[in-house]
DNA sequence: CCGATAACGACAACCATGTTGTCATTATCC
DNA sequence: GGATAATGACAACATGGTTGTCGTTATCGG
């Protein structure tokens, strides 16, 4: 623990997103059991619910990753037919992707299901802590990109 | 995103968390580089620092991962010299451990690499926002605990 | 129009981190 | 002393990626 208050407080908050972090991601594995979608997968589908047509290299450039594991969630979600290709005018061979009539509801009761932890949680959640908090990570996060692009 | 406003608030500072925690690792991996250990290693030698003298049974306990994981980490510093046996009197086949001279360098080196990062960032950050959030992430790590064990 | 170049799908090979299960050995408890 | 729990070692597997390569397909500059 650094000695300065400043860094002291700084570095709890950090252990405090670690820690906020791994609650979530069990929380969401939970979410996502038993509907045959992953939290990958589910990111890929909101990327199509949020602009459907979008071909994998459209969807890796938007969401950071590479293109090849885009590839390979979108395979998976072909597989599972939440998912389906359309013609692209653009490119023959790259085709456009849009959740299927399955892949919208398995979305949806995704969604269904995290809004009752989420109301839970909320509830009662002390709402100026809450602004602020937000504000403080929103701080953090255009710092540490800060750090990052550092050369 | 949720229409209520207070849940969208939370919400949103999910999404910061998750942004920011991935950015903390990507920070967290530089300061590993080159050095020979990795973030798993070094929380395992976090905890000898604290205390040494435990087996690996002892710090799987108190970190709460599986015993076979503990152990492979620790085979691993075993391997690069970075901690060191030591007889247990209570248990023939399972020794205590304890930080090499090496290991405590390392160890050290990685906590000095950290400390400039963690200035830069806590300089001129607002107080009363990082106490804030630090008090809101430390309530929301409550309520997910709640939310997880929600049978 | 044509050639170079960039982008694409498909596939394979890895890699990192971590879990789960099993086995023989060793402590511990009754 | 005998049942039971704890331990190290090892294998198998799961997950979520990255990286590299290949042949094909668009695109852009001349």
């Amino acid at each position: 623990m650094p000695p300065d208050p400043q860094e002291a407080e700084l570095y709890e908050l950090i252990v405090r997103i670690r820690a906020c972090f791994n609650r979530l991601r069990t929380v969401a594995e939970g979410l996502h059991r038993d509907v045959g979608i992953n939290p990958s997968m589910r990111a890929v589908m909101e990327s199509l619910a949020a602009r459907r047509g979008q071909s994998v290299p459209d969807i890796a450039r938007s969401r950071g990753g590479s293109r090849q594991h885009v590839q390979t969630i979108v395979n998976a979600l072909l597989a599972g037919g939440f998912v389906a290709t359309v013609d692209n005018p653009a490119h023959r061979r790259s085709p456009l992707l849009d959740l299927t009539k399955s892949g919208r509801a398995t979305f949806a009761e995704v969604s269904r299901r995290e809004a009752a932890p989420l109301a839970r949680i909320a509830r009662d959640f002390p709402a100026a802590p809450l602004r602020a908090a937000r504000r403080a990570l929103a701080e953090l996060e255009h710092r540490l990109d800060e750090e990052l692009t550092r050369t």
